[in-house]
DNA sequence: TGACAACAGGCAGATATCTTCCTAATATTC
DNA sequence: GAATATTAGGAAGATATCTGCCTGTTGTCA
């Protein structure tokens, strides 16, 4: 979809809000399924049913430094019985971002003058 | 299914078999996935599409005594960028109840002469 | 204004293991 | 021989991450 430059797409939005969420609650780092779980929740139907889809926002989140991740240690996920988990965090340039975005959506979506540009979408 | 005591099922003697299939290869040391892989490729189709019953399978001939297993190193799995694999052996009481179960195949299944007991099941 | 290039988003699937639920087949018991 | 107990096998899905393909939207340039 070729963004302009500086942008946050809804799904971008709606993960750096994910993050400061948890972060409020007590939890600043959170793992990409968590997100998924968190976002299938609060917009109650079958978003992200692929999560590729997430894991390729949260990529490039992290490349344009709103995210900073680190893997978590492997024997604790070995010890738990489950596969291993990346642990991503908001830095301070994602909430500064965040804020621009929630200030500006208009700059984030212009065109299209109607209410519900695309149904289903990520409601930021 | 209530199986007469020590006897091994299709699908339990091919496991057997691929494990010391691997050993001949030099390889002794094979994961569930694995196995499923060969087997598909073996049986061609599409035999054992939900992992569940192989998995199982690997339970009850570990419970027999006829495999042994131990995870492989975390770091290992991390390293890889990959689940952690299980990894399995057979044990000289598997082999020696694989030879069993080829030499009398009859007691192993016994009832219901018709060629084709059930169709698409783990031929032996 | 129209055409093109870039890329987001969804689908599907690979990588591994394991659990729960249901059905159907078998061995045992009476 | 029939009823009962047991359990194998299949489907589906949880847990996590990531890749490839294809489509459709959108920003930009001519």
């Amino acid at each position: 979809m070729r963004r302009k430059k500086g942008t946050l797409l809804p799904l971008e939005v709606s993960i750096l809000q994910c993050g400061i969420d948890f972060a409020t609650r007590g939890a600043p780092r959170f793992h990409g399924f968590l997100i998924a779980k968190e976002m299938k929740d609060r917009d109650g139907a079958k978003l992200l049913t692929a999560h590729g889809t997430l894991y390729k926002a949260l990529d490039r989140l992290q490349k344009s430094g709103f995210l900073e991740s680190d893997w978590e240690d492997p024997l604790l996920a070995a010890q738990q019985g489950r596969p291993r988990r990346r642990l991503y965090h908001v830095t301070a340039a994602g909430e500064a971002a965040l804020v621009e975005a929630i200030k500006a959506p208009q700059q984030a979506a212009p065109a299209t003058p109607i209410q519900e540009r695309r149904p289903g979408i990520a409601s930021v």
